[in-house]
DNA sequence: ATTTTACAAAGTGTATACACTTTTGTGGAT
DNA sequence: ATCCACAAAAGTGTATACACTTTGTAAAAT
């Protein structure tokens, strides 16, 4: 399976999705998609049938797949999640790491700034839900990088669905910030600063449930 | 999709891995698992398709499905990101929970009690996991218990392929030990327990990488 | 005018067919 | 006896066909 073909439509799909191209409750018809890929119908449901295990979309029997609108509940349950292995990570970051971990994140960070100063909205979108994954990667533990990255997407998508107001240079400074603790290997300061950084990017959604037109 | 016939196959499949009737390493054949199922090989592949997304099967392009041989790198991955993601759990519960909350852990030991006693062997497994998962349902995320329900079934897997000796009965008094420091609502000694529990089932492991017999 | 029913269109669910890759087994050469 | 070449068999990868469900529409009945 995932022969790079069914991959490559997840991923063109996981994109649209997260840059907001398909909003939350579209439909996605089997027969649109193939013929859009040009494959067939086989191969686009593969790549729905994997999309929904990531949570981003929703399929209904017999009526179809929609790009999944995350319940106000469901977006508070995936941000504790994230608290609590972001928190468990910060932890086994600040005891294992090296000093080109470091060095690797305070990399990345400068691409951050880059993207912000540029105003690359879908770049800095990327880059900064990367930089946890990054640290993840940076503890060599795959397992931990691959459910981040899923709560990621989902985050990404949440985020858009209930507009959020965090400003990117926000979030960039808080990873500076932490880097810095990390770096100090000052573990309260370095958790309760990820913590603080996770709950802002929470605290700034607007959570009105609201409907959001199903068609 | 999905449409509980697939979902069938899936749950069969993974009981079968998890109690070890499919040993690590073997070959799932398509039209084999079709034949037996009494379906086309379009639903056994979807079904292959989600147990490798949860990372109980690899598929191997143009080769096939074989139930997963995880590595010790990976094995001990996948505890890691148990104890980050339940020593936060173990913080909520003892934040949230209920007097009906510490109720429900309490029936579920007894339930695991039972099983010991009987030497019912799925049983008692398959209740030790789920008293992890039994904590984050409680705790009304779904999130977490879907994450970790998948967690648990790949370290059932890797502690047959590494031939545990951890005892049913040393589980079940940690679990013990771990529900009254949470009704007592200590959460120092909560946290400790429950790492120390989580610690006990991955050191109980024989972790000498063996390549075991791929087919 | 509103509701109900029948029918047509569209779309999903499953099975099957075919192409292509990997594997296996056989025969001959070294 | 071992090794290589090649052909047959088995098995996966993708496309397509068909059945069945859902949905939308329009006519008929209330």
């Amino acid at each position: 399976m995932d022969s790079t073909t069914t991959g490559f439509i997840v991923d063109a799909l996981t994109r649209a999705i997260v840059e907001h191209r398909l909003q939350p409750g579209a439909k996605l018809s089997e027969q649109k998609l193939a013929d859009q890929f040009g494959v067939s119908r086989t191969l686009v449901r593969q790549a729905l049938f994997t999309l929904s295990q990531n949570r981003l979309i929703q399929m209904e029997p017999a009526r179809g797949a929609f790009v999944a609108a995350p319940s106000v509940a469901e977006a508070q349950q995936v941000f504790a999640v994230r608290r609590m292995l972001e928190a468990g990570m910060t932890r086994a970051f600040i005891q294992q790491a090296t000093a080109a971990d470091i060095a690797a994140l305070y990399e990345h960070i400068e691409q951050e700034k880059v993207a912000v100063r540029r105003g690359d909205i879908p770049g800095r979108t990327s880059l900064l839900g990367d930089f946890h994954v990054c640290m993840a990667q940076r503890m060599g533990n795959q397992v931990l990088a691959l459910m981040l990255t899923d709560l990621i997407s989902r985050c990404a998508l949440i985020t858009l669905m209930y507009q959020s107001t965090t400003s990117a240079e926000h979030s960039h400074e808080e990873h500076s910030a932490i880097v810095q603790a990390l770096q100090a290997k000052d573990e309260t300061l370095a958790l309760a600063l990820m913590d603080e950084h996770l709950r802002h990017v929470e605290e700034a959604l607007t959570f009105t449930e609201r409907p959001l037109s199903r068609a």
